[in-house]
DNA sequence: TATGAATGAGGCTTCATTCAT
DNA sequence: GATGAATGAAGCCTCATTCAT
């Protein structure tokens, strides 16, 4: 009966937004098991226990934003605009299709003091994040001023999702893109 | 041993560096109760259950924080460049002494999903720091730009405050401090 | 703003409908003390513990219920068929005022087991209950029936508070203390 | 240790007496555990909670006894005596063997009052129990009179499994039943 | 008399995890 | 791969009780 095969990456993906919603500690090994359609016992066989897990979901998704940003700010047929563009579109993309806000802010905050597990990671998402940023900021300005304009961009969105999945409004995220662009056009 | 006289308040200020510290679900009532130097069941003298006692643990520190920012924006005797040294020496009192962050951003990205309990508390927090943040830049702009220039300062701060607590390392939230000086310089 | 002096036996006139209706384990000190608009703490002046208040609420019970029994059975002034119908309407008057049914047939279920502190009281109170109905039957029938209709007696009238507890009906009380009547008619 | 593979049906069968014997509220999950061999937490696994254990046992002891009652009063080889016999012999089978009374009726006292969950199930086993006696009752009398006999003869057992669990004595119980067994002789 | 503050024990329940199948 | 059955630890909460005032 069951025989579906499900693969690791199935769950990884499955489970990546109860883990978004809920956080680390309130998602339960159940309701993760639940939504990828498998029992309990299951998630033991691909995963050590629930860090390794959370640390694989983590892992995943950091992988995957890095290889599309640099694979963006890299681009050697895109000008510098529609590499803007594109980083745009993709964050949107990301984090503008719910209101359970970015899983690596939300589990920073949740986990920073008591899991350094995961701290790795996290720093390496925002690490990439920002270099990629400050990248762009390059071809306008200096250096020093491109990768404090770069992390002032990344802390006015990570604070936009704060306030949107507060307030279940948009807004703030969409305003902070806005301002992104603004300074590089 | 009984017989301390732990008044209401107390606990309250003796429990809020926890839940800012461990978050809502990952604190303990124990590990609270011990902070307190009392005994578990003590707190439901106090309070009806672990909600009720987060409840007015946000809204004791909402209070407060809106009653000095109010306090500071209001005051007749002070210039605008005082008035704004004020406030960034409250945030760095506030938020500057430990790597645990802003209690009212840790609790909303945490439970803003699941606990619409707390949801007013801290909507109306954002709210009354964005409206006094608004206040002093309608000195130097027009309403409109005033209020996006409090949102975004907000967002820089709160983006600040949660690259501070991941890296350990207080430039993030100092940075964006200096930037909102700046603006209204 | 207290100094309403609240008497031992007012506490336990309060408490009895209480202890009938939720049973003894499942009646908190607390309910009870609300019931008497008192704090918790005032039964411990005046009961050793929630055993002994218990059982002075049986004790009260079962003495009134005596005395009464007892008065109208060797009331020289009735006939047998005032004595009946006395008895009866004392019976309707304990019994078909609610549906929580008889507190010594409630507490006698829940705490024969194990409880026996209150076994004296309780059967003290089936004793002289079916030995007043022995008295009145003797004047119809031989000592043996009559202490044998005594008992069917009440264990119908125990029966039928069951079940109309059960299903708040009163009619099974009812036909009950008619078989009763007929048996003396 | 564990893989002792213990049904839903094994735990229910365990749990009864201990019900039976202590009542809903003062059996504690533990000790029902305990007598089943068992951790605590197995019962969640089963079952959603206490209420629903409770529920299950209720409704197992009723399915049985209706089936058996059914069984006897629809056997068409039996004569009325030899049904009465048999019905007798249940009977004591079923309450005699112990001073713990009837789980219904236990039940019923205990909780008609505050856990509504519970009344469906003992409505429906005293309804079947009282509508096979009047099955029983109408080889001799009126629907009616056949009615109001079975009833007493209910409440006349109940009452006698009462004074029997009080008294440890099980002549109530057994006269009731000889009574039983003279109205149909 | 009466209470406010405190506690220790214990109750129900959830959860991550294991392991034989 | 996948699961059903089981568990130990821990979590939140309630309760009877105490005692200084």
């Amino acid at each position: 009966m069951p025989l579906q095969k499900v693969s690791k990456e199935e769950l990884i993906k499955k489970v990546l937004p109860i883990f978004k919603q809920k956080g680390y500690h309130n998602a339960t090994m159940s309701e993760l098991a639940q939504a990828c359609g498998v029992r309990n016992a299951l998630f033991y066989y691909y995963f050590k226990d629930k860090e390794d897990l959370m640390a694989e979901v983590l892992q995943f998704f950091k992988t995957r934003s890095t290889q599309k940003l640099k694979a963006m700010v890299e681009d050697q047929d895109l000008s510098l605009g529609e590499k803007v563009q594109a980083f745009v579109q993709f964050l949107e993309g990301a984090y503008l299709g719910s209101f359970n806000g970015c899983i690596m802010a939300n589990i920073s905050l949740e986990t920073a003091f008591d899991e350094p597990a995961f701290l790795p990671i996290l720093k390496s998402f925002f690490d990439d994040w920002i270099a990629s940023m400050s990248t762009l900021f390059l071809h306008k300005f200096q250096p020093e001023i491109a990768r404090e304009m770069a992390e002032a961009t990344v802390q006015d969105i990570e604070g936009g999702i704060l306030l949107m999945k507060l307030y279940k409004d948009k807004h703030y995220l969409e305003k902070a893109l806005n301002r992104f662009v603004k300074l590089l056009a």
